[in-house]
DNA sequence: ACAAATATACGAATTAATTCGTATTTAGGG
DNA sequence: CCCTAAATACGAATTAATTCGTATATTTGT
């Protein structure tokens, strides 16, 4: 079996899954009321698109019951790291550093954010230590 | 006057940006050229989207003699700090750092980077110490 | 001067994403 | 038991991005 075509998700796709990410698997009505307090949608609007993730192999439902159950089947990390190696690219043409240049340039990062990164960098750097 | 209405490049917009931002303003011919050591791309293609990219007010061209030649009008940094802010809110719901935990922890940013990376923090650091 | 090469303009086909209307099915309350 | 509310399925309209064919004009080399 080839390892998993993989299959990017949309922008809509994936506003659903940082939903089915951060609060767990849910059905299309909650799923399309916690968009409505952002934005309105119509309800067979987020159906359909996570029908389409359903079929895309996305997410899984559990159909037992009438109300299906959607979860995320690809985790976050994955994505992410998939999403922002694309990214990474297409922007600055590779470029890691110049992108956490305007991570710290902007307000994009708070003070407690550089913090953090701040450790992340420590951190990496006594675990490539030579030993 | 309102501050400007902000038109997002598409992706492939964004592959020719990229060109006339680190080489300088070009014809299509070059542009086309330059794409085709990639991918293959349809000489009215490349056309095409740059036609767009003038309508937009993207890119601007000399048309003073036959072959127009182009030059983006929007600055990379400006660019850059927009399709971050929306990346970074769509991907990571704004978590800076945890981007930056993505960069390093794959092979996204080399050792260099990284060192670079590190100079950037610090000289954020200094920056902003209270006096 | 003329043929071939090269340019732009324009329109249209294709593809993908998004949105929603309508039909149909199923449950549940009175 | 029936009627209403709520769910899924399906298809189709809309919009945007991409791609390229064809028409037409201009330049250039021989």
């Amino acid at each position: 079996m080839p390892p998993m075509n993989f299959n990017r998700p949309t922008e809509s796709e994936l506003e659903i899954l940082q939903l089915l990410w951060t609060e767990g698997p849910m059905t299309v009505r909650e799923v399309n009321d916690r968009l409505n307090k952002v934005r309105k949608v119509g309800y067979t609007t987020s159906l359909k698109i996570m029908q389409i993730m359903a079929e895309k192999g996305i997410v899984e439902r559990d159909t037992s019951s009438r109300t299906h159950i959607y979860h995320a089947v690809i985790s976050e990390r994955e994505i992410q790291g998939s999403l922002l190696d694309r990214f990474l690219e297409n922007t600055f043409r590779g470029s890691a550093s110049k992108l956490v240049m305007h991570l710290l340039d902007g307000k994009k990062a708070s003070k407690s954010e550089v913090e953090e990164i701040k450790k992340l960098i420590q951190r990496f750097e006594s675990k490539n230590k030579t030993p």
